[in-house]
RNA sequence: GCGACCGUAGCUCAGCUGGUUAGAGCAUCGGUUUGUGGUACCGAGGGUCGCGGGUUCAAGUCCCGUCGGUCGCCCCA
């Protein structure tokens, strides 16, 4: 069918009201992590790989084949952005950063990870992303987790979604927790399927998310974190939830809610929806005050989280059309000059209007309305010479002559 | 990397057990109407039926392969 070039697997060509929706989540964002005093920044697209394998752990699956990775020319190995935290501490390490600590940062934009594209998952696809780093008091946990909450209500999804809420404990916590959880399952290994199995070697916690319905009682019989949680872990957490409460948040604690690396600690929570597929995290993050020292830096706290945002787009109700106010139809050439000039005198009074660049009368009328536009500006001789245009309301077909220089407060005041 | 389903016009799809020049709606362009859209009518352009091979007198239709898509598994920082 095609020698023409073709998108790329799992790439997107965002367009029409798929890029409403994708702009309204974005607007949002933008205006939430405003009210909550998040810095905007700006961040590369790729990094040394070092910067993502460091932080990750080399041995991973996720390295060695869901990183896009390359050699530049001078034989550095590069890294597509597969998230942005790891990104955002390099520079708060390299640009120093700390000097702004603990210092609120929000960004979005396109992340890559070399997956199998399914629903709501895409190779480039884009995330909302927001991190306090610098900050170890569950208040900076209570902040990020209500903004989220915040966000996801403005965009119209908050009933449909369910926050849901864990500690992984200090250090010392998570050691124990991870030790009794393996000892029980290898106690059961004949039981479980071979998915977990395999998962026994390799992260023994991701069984506890085991879709396998067999696996599900071992689960449930399962040592919980809080057997195991350190007194001042359990004060860590009272106070998050403390605060979640007196910040009006709705939360389920899931005590069997994990994050693999090692750099996690204390609180982890996942905003999920049944509105996905395979898919059910739309908002997801937690304290991860190990990771910066892990890439050589010094001892920092810091939480965050991240967002699909196409996954978000799929949950919000039909953006509203983004209609042009009104839309020029002259008729012949004169009228067309005249028109051009009304345009640019309408935009700058703020009115969003545009002009067909051909066809005739009946062509154009007809743009207008696809356009959405609420009126048609119709400009001919005879309007002209009296220096006036015709104001269609596209609505309710009614129509009257307006004087050229009052047609902006004639569309604007409806 | 694995599995299931699907590939026919720009888009969404129809095409019965293989059988004449491959269809519809929408979209595009033109006309009915050289000053009136959203509802009407007429017409036009647009397809090597994903690609390659095989079976057959005959393949969009059946078989194999391949590429692509969708959904799921694995993984999920």
């Amino acid at each position: 069918m095609s020698k023409s070039p073709q998108r790329i697997r799992g790439t997107q060509d965002i367009f029409g009201e798929d890029a409403d929706r994708f702009q309204t989540v974005v607007a949002a964002f933008e205006r939430v992590r405003r009210l909550y005093g998040f810095r905007r920044v700006e961040m590369p697209v790729f990094e040394a790989t070092q910067v993502f394998a460091r932080s990750i752990g080399e041995t991973t699956d996720i390295v060695s084949k869901e990183m896009y990775s390359f050699e530049d020319r001078g034989g550095d190995s590069l890294t597509l952005r597969p998230e942005f935290t790891a990104g955002i501490c390099r520079a708060y390490l390299s640009e120093g950063w700390q000097q702004y600590a603990a210092v609120k940062i929000a960004t979005h934009g396109p992340a890559f990870r070399y997956e199998r594209p399914q629903k709501g998952r895409y190779r480039q696809f884009h995330q909302l992303d927001a991190e306090i780093i610098g900050a170890g008091e569950p208040a900076a946990d209570v902040e990020i987790i209500a903004m989220g909450a915040q966000l996801l209500g403005e965009l119209g999804i908050g009933e449909r979604i369910e926050l849901k809420l864990n500690t992984l404990g200090d250090p010392a916590t998570r050691d124990a927790w991870r030790d009794a959880l393996v000892e029980h399952f290898r106690a059961r290994q004949k039981d479980l399927s071979e998915e977990s199995r395999a998962r026994l070697e390799k992260n023994p916690l991701r069984i506890l998310d085991s879709k396998e319905h067999q696996d599900w009682p071992i689960v449930d019989s399962s040592p919980v974190v809080d057997d195991f949680l350190t007194p001042d872990a359990a004060d860590y957490f009272g106070r998050v939830t403390a605060g979640l409460d007196a910040a009006g948040i709705k939360w389920t604690r899931d005590p069997r809610l994990v994050r693999g690396l090692d750099y996690y600690r204390h609180t982890a929570f996942e905003f999920v929806t049944e509105d996905l597929g395979a898919q059910s995290a739309v908002l997801a993050g937690g304290r991860y005050d190990g990771l910066i020292e892990s890439m050589g830096g010094p001892h920092t706290p810091a939480v965050g989280w991240a967002a699909g945002i196409e996954r978000l787009s799929m949950l919000i109700e039909q953006p509203g059309a983004t209609g042009m106010d009104a839309a020029l139809v002259p008729l012949g050439e004169a009228a067309e000059a005249a028109a051009v000039r009304i345009a640019a005198d309408l935009r700058r009074a703020g009115i969003a209007c545009e002009m067909a660049y051909r066809g005739n009368m009946k062509r154009r009328m007809q743009k207008a309305n696809a356009s959405g536009a609420r009126y048609a500006i119709i400009v001919g001789d005879d309007e002209l010479a009296r220096g006036e245009a015709a104001v269609k309301d596209l609505q309710t077909g009614e129509q009257r002559s307006v004087a050229i220089d009052r047609l902006a407060e004639a569309v604007r005041g409806g």
